[in-house]
DNA sequence: GACTTGACGATAGAGGAATATCGTTTATCA
DNA sequence: TGATAAACGATATTCCTCTATCGTCAAGTC
């Protein structure tokens, strides 16, 4: 044996146990990959009980959780905001977040030039940029 | 008295009583506007501790709060971190932060074309722009 | 120097998000 | 269909940041 340990809660030495199809994560799952913007925990929670009555929120961060660590939701962070959670595999994009209904929704594009922003010496890995207003819903416009 | 009622903490009507000139306030003024960049309440709490030993992190709320109030200090947010603060009256600008250190910088400038990035509809009243990374020092190279 | 009261330090408490626990339910498979 | 254990719901616990409290200290004033 190479560890003698023996199985205990840690996740990352342990085989994870083959995942069973139920009613709470397919609806939490559908919920996730069907918005086109990222969710909060409680929004899930909201939206999954619709279709699946009783479900807790302990079962959203589990699954939540699972499916960051499967690779199949992303993590968004907004500045000063519980996180909220954003299907993967998404083209490259930012986030613009609506002062009146606090939704977040997905904007495609990026500035040119963010590369050139920092001074010399400065090693830019990465970026992200958010945009705050109103969205169309809350204007009164049409979607 | 005018409306019958004891003095409370409601702060929103009543007059601020005039404020004294302490060692500590001094120095966490002096800390926060003197960096150039952003401090969290523990980044703050520790320099000013330097110059004023004893100093706790009560007065560090109590003195950002009212500087906050007072519009000579600026509340910074970077996504999934606690609040830090910046003194205010300074241009437009954005932020870096390094993933070595964990510190924050200004950045000056802003990238063109934030404007035209959400689709039409969107009333854009406002952005913010993070830039991630390493800074000079963390890369080894001097300031 | 003495008085008034704003400010201080220490720390208990509040608030909110996330995690751990545990008895029950139920998906999966022989 | 019955056995097994993954997953569930409820909720206690933890974690962190921030606020409230209170006895003491000291800045501002006469």
């Amino acid at each position: 044996m190479t560890d003698g340990k023996a199985p205990s809660d840690d996740t990352s030495s342990r085989a994870r146990p083959r995942s069973r199809r139920t009613r709470q994560r397919s609806v939490i799952q559908r919920v996730l990959l069907e918005a086109n913007r990222p969710l909060g925990t409680q929004e899930i929670l909201e939206a999954a009980q619709a279709k699946a009555p009783g479900l807790g929120i302990a079962t959203v961060y589990r699954t939540v959780h699972r499916m960051v660590e499967e690779g199949r939701l992303v993590l968004v962070e907004m500045p000063g905001e519980a996180p909220r959670y954003e299907a993967s595999g998404k083209e490259h994009h930012h986030h613009f977040r609506c002062r009146a209904c606090d939704d977040v929704f997905e904007i495609q594009g990026c500035p040119p030039g963010l590369g050139n922003l920092a001074p010399k010496g400065f090693r830019i890995e990465d970026h992200q940029v958010v945009l705050y207003g109103v969205c169309p819903p809350c204007t009164g416009m049409p979607g």
